[in-house]
DNA sequence: AAGTGGTCTAGACCACATA
DNA sequence: ATGTGGTCTAGACCACTTT
């Protein structure tokens, strides 16, 4: 349905009329649907630039951003196969506690306890790129999932971010979704760093559980396009309420696993 | 210095001849050793693919790798951008506790406590593929780091794996290592289910801890090219003993997050 | 032997960022 | 306006799996 003569495309936003993404859409939807189950064969590469008048570049592009998704895999010499069914999630869902869990269907909140500047200690400065001293804004806040205290986040915004969180409402639901409405401050690279540690006074009280109970820790920083620092924060979830997932191959290993704090 | 008329290489295995691992493994030394430091650009791809006498295809290959690495970043229209300079682990790292201990220098141990066959329970029946009822073998495995008790290991093994695991010595260092010299069986994909949970009195005995003291919890399946489960794993650590690290960005993101249990 | 995915080329148009 | 990355094409050789 092309009739163009070459190349290019790429109109409005999104995954409008982006071939690749059209193909690996539909190919994605015969996963989640069940036509193509767990264990099936895709179609062979030729076939399917032959169905969609493609080139077979562009074929590759779209099952390479389905086996980045753990859908699929692939070996040298035989057909593609489907590994999984679920569907995976997008990158501000793990970022933000507020998009993650509306994705769900669940209902997220949040309330900023204390809201301070003070100088950023040496961790902080380090993970945010600022120069030692810089003061940073630290915050202190309960997230709510349906009306349930889960998770204690305490964050350090940068500087340069430090103003537009404090304007914020004290009950405001993600702090990541109003910055980029506001300031049009989005993330769009984060690392993260995952343990378990015993629950201290503070979060005991909070996660209304017992000190010394199991919380699971993500901590993160969360980064610009240009690779800008925004926030590091440490959230700590009440054992139970949350399970982190990774998919990996042979090819592309996004998780790695260390010895110790750090 | 590719005097052939067109395309092909790969000669024997690894990173041999292959054009674009090439290219990678030089950018990513320079990023390694700082010459590229964090923040900043890399050369154009037109550079690259000038200075290598390779196509531009082939440099945006290289680059993709190093992107999904998690060690650059780009955004249409600018220069990519260096994003970190620690190096990733490999794949065997990530399923393979002694794989992981010895990348990092450290000694891996571990001693087989039990090895019974019995049936597959709904979960393990599911999880790796197998009718239910299926005879598995089900392993209790405490594994030691620089001789510290540092990990309990629960796994089920597949039916066609059992026989080879019961024939390993006691006190085996690496079942995944013995699995693939001894019978050729090689995981290439993973999925790994990561939370927290309070130590059992099994685990408090085996790891010399207290009772409801904080584990991380880490469960996985591992399947080979053909996506065939191998085995299904419940592994506990001692809390501070290991730190699970994972990289995204907008374009890629291989970690999910889920609500309760699963 | 045939089919399939892995790698590579050379050229093109487009959207976006920056100067 | 220029440069840069993002997308796409059409054809090629190779290594590997399967028949």
């Amino acid at each position: 349905m092309n009739t163009s003569t070459t190349g290019g495309t790429g109109t409005s936003t999104g995954t409008g009329t982006v071939r690749y993404l059209e193909i690996a859409e539909a190919l994605r939807r015969e996963i989640l649907s069940g036509e193509l189950p767990v264990g099936a064969h895709l179609p062979s590469e030729s076939d399917l630039a032959a169905r969609w008048s493609a080139s077979r570049g562009t074929v590759r592009q779209a099952v390479a951003t389905l086996a980045a998704e753990g859908l699929i895999g692939s070996r040298q010499g035989a057909r593609r196969i489907v590994l999984r069914r679920e569907r995976r999630h997008s990158f501000g869902e793990l970022n933000s506690f507020a998009q993650w869990a509306e994705g769900l269907g669940h209902r997220a909140a949040g309330r900023f306890l204390s809201r301070t500047r003070r100088p950023a200690t040496t961790e902080e400065a380090d993970r945010l790129a600022l120069a030692p001293g810089t003061r940073i804004l630290a915050v202190l806040r309960l997230r709510l999932l349906d009306g349930e205290p889960t998770m204690v986040e305490r964050t350090a915004y940068a500087d340069w971010v430090a103003a537009a969180v404090e304007a914020l409402p004290a009950d405001c639901r993600s702090v990541m979704d109003s910055l980029a409405e506001g300031s049009g401050i989005v993330a769009h690279y984060g690392e993260h760093l995952i343990d378990a540690l015993p629950a201290g006074s503070e979060d005991a009280r909070l996660l209304e559980v017992r000190r010394g109970s199991p919380l699971l820790r993500q901590r993160h920083v969360s980064a610009t396009a240009a690779g800008r620092p925004i926030e590091w924060s440490d959230d700590r979830y009440r054992a139970g309420s949350v399970t982190f997932s990774v998919s990996n191959s042979s090819v592309a290993t996004p998780l790695e696993r260390r010895v110790g704090d750090h």
